[in-house]
DNA sequence: GCCAATCCGACCGTCCTGGTAGGATATGGG
DNA sequence: CCCATATCCTACCAGGACGGTCGGATTGGC
């Protein structure tokens, strides 16, 4: 499996998120109901959302988060970065945010530059490239249709 | 990371395999130490890439590995799926080989389809697609360039 | 028969994952 | 003022995957 379980629970999280009204807290023992989720688990999911920058809090009672900016604004790029940290294909690809790449296994000795480094830029691009061009909102608008069309 | 250790051991072994002649068996051994890469762990990676009709392979004295059939005609999604398995972003995404997709934490009580699987299927196309649009011949290829501006 | 190889299965320490537990802090309502 | 509700924070833990090792069986060329 590509991606933790991190990933899956802290996506449904800003949808669920996305469908409330913004500006006004939604608990997290609210989402954890609708989502059979466990609450205590979900409050580590969320803490690195709101460290992020994507959610915002408000404490004691009453309080709980809401999205930091409208759902047409936030990318999924940003949400799984969050919640998994760099999106690489490789150990070698964690690049400290400049063009630093390292390469474990490459003793370099006279046989080029390592070729699975051109597949896995490619791969990390594919993903890079899905995850930009899907926004919260999208994900929140399908959850809607699907809604509807129960109820329809 | 998203792919493991032996995704990487795995591609290195294909191109190293690919840079040979071909239907010449070429010995773990060789790739180990060009590589410097444990052949112990070798054997249990190459044995994927069999498993999966990628590599043939002969026993005994002056035995090895290689390729199957030429490197223009091996995708990189066959590769990489004979050594990590099916590529799943997400547990529930582990369909049997049909349709059939279940989904762990889909109580569908009234709240429509899981948005995630909309997203988790966006990713598992883009990484999918970047490996099928990638041969080793061209990973060959690449690590040959190399080897020449070394050598000029 | 020896040596080089592929094959096969068991084993093992370490790290990550998913989850729990317990408490400290803040805040609105009575 | 007190309590229920909620966020916040840290530590802890069991299970499993991961990366790798080891020992041995088998095969085949010289």
């Amino acid at each position: 499996m590509i991606f933790s379980s991190k990933a899956e629970y802290g996506v449904r999280l800003m949808v669920e998120l996305g469908r409330q009204s913004p500006e006004q807290p939604t608990s997290l023992k609210a989402i954890a109901d609708a989502e059979g989720l466990p609450l205590a688990y979900l409050e580590q999911v969320v803490a690195r959302l709101r460290k992020a920058g994507l959610v915002m809090s408000a404490r004691g009672a009453h309080g709980g988060y809401w999205l930091s900016r409208p759902a047409e604004e936030i990318t999924m790029v940003d949400v799984v970065q969050a919640l998994e940290g760099a999106i690489a294909p490789m150990e070698c690809f964690v690049h400290d945010h400049t063009e630093r790449v390292l390469c474990s296994h490459e003793p370099d000795a006279g046989r080029g530059p390592c070729a699975t480094k051109l597949l896995w830029t490619r791969v990390q691009g594919g993903i890079i490239r899905s995850l930009q061009t899907t926004t919260l909102a999208e994900l929140v608008e399908f959850s809607r249709r699907g809604e509807l069309a129960h109820t329809a």
